[in-house]
DNA sequence: TAATTTTTTTAGACTAGTCTAAATTATTGA
DNA sequence: TCAATAATTTAGACTAGTCTAAAAAAATTA
């Protein structure tokens, strides 16, 4: 059994590697834990005796393949965990995540399913990621939130999430529907909200919108 | 911030001391917590210096008014999440007490209200124990224990004083659970043994089930 | 390529919590 | 009351995880 440590460190690297796909440095790791390198190789030199990390010295760290499949159920618990916040207990999406990376280490082989059942097998968390499922996939869509286009990219509108019709009718009011193009000019740090172009307008939208609104990449 | 050891112990000397009503030995809390009576004596050294325990050597240990603050809203968290497992996530009532132990030291000042208000507000756990309030008030229910129910009376089953798991499949395994109706037949003078009636079936029960069984009089 | 800078690792120390074994204090009961 | 036993505490050691400071390796750059 993994301490919550372990299992953090497994999660950073994941998450790290998600991008970058090669190898993730010592330094990496520190800087998305918070902690210190020489503190990380101690670390590392542990999880690679227990064969869920791939480690050369001064050559970076990779996950095996069982390293990754707990790291997968770690991102799967955190984000059910996410959408109970949001969904059952009436959190902001914006105050759950320092919770649920409380909730994400809570040992059971029956929890996370039953709350996943519960919660009716959402496909997203309140942040638009995807929720792997029992297995371990995660539904790789191509077709992604606007809120998760990187900046100078541009994507076309396929879809909303949410289909209220205060949030259609916003749509309209920007003149956004099925087809548009969308550029993302910049993004804000501290709320998430992003400045945009389309129709030859720029305009700011928070994230509360970009999160609803599903775009294929261009 | 207390640990969750911190926490453990502090629960553990309060729910000793509930019974008993007086200061608990080192040993009892080392039963309690499965550790080494040498190991206690740190701790209780610890949280002395913190003002939560009262201690003095070879005197044993209480609650400062502090500590057992603490450990009722630990005692708060615990039942409402147990509630949450059987209610909501439709766990059996014997497999959500070491759940719950996880569950119950999730460091957040909003969640057990909102998860409070979610599940409306139960005054008692799974397994009939009331749960504090907000404010660390306790519904002092006067039950009674069956064992001291009289020859042909009936007690309604609100709760059960040891909540391990055997004896709650043994209770189901009678087909009884909470709010099941029982009727005193007979008491043997000799062991307590008891022969009661419920579902319209008789059988026989040791003075150790039935003192373990909270009812109230009907 | 050689010097400098950056990154990573090692060595040794610290804290929290635990343990065993020995010493001390309390309790029991002849 | 005093010896035996039980309970408790102390001393010292261990593990997990962290840190600082110094050493070693890799990367950069002149």
């Amino acid at each position: 059994m993994l301490s919550q440590t372990e299992e953090n460190y497994l999660k950073a690297i994941y998450s790290i590697g998600l991008h970058t796909n090669k190898s993730v440095s010592t330094n990496n790791i520190a800087k998305e834990l918070n902690t210190k390198a020489s503190s990380v190789t101690d670390m590392i030199k542990k999880l690679s005796d227990k064969k869920l990390v791939n480690y050369k010295k001064y050559q970076g760290s990779s996950l095996t393949s069982e390293g990754k499949n707990i790291a997968v159920k770690i991102v799967r618990k955190h984000r059910l965990w996410e959408v109970f916040l949001v969904n059952s207990l009436n959190y902001a999406w914006d105050e759950v995540h320092d919770l649920a990376e409380q909730l994400e280490h809570i040992k059971s082989d029956t929890l996370i399913d039953k709350l996943e059942e519960f919660l009716e097998f959402p496909s997203y968390d309140p942040h638009g990621d995807p929720i792997p499922d029992k297995n371990g996939n995660i539904a790789h869509h191509k077709n992604v939130m606007l809120s998760s286009v990187e900046i100078k990219n541009r994507g076309k509108v396929i879809g909303v999430k949410d289909s209220s019709s205060e949030f259609l009718k916003y749509l309209d009011s920007k003149n956004i529907q099925l087809g548009s193009v969308i550029k993302v000019i910049s993004k804000e740090e501290f709320d998430h909200s992003m400045t945009i172009e389309t129709n030859q307008q720029l305009f700011s939208i928070s994230n509360q919108i970009s999160k609803n609104l599903f775009v294929k990449k261009l």
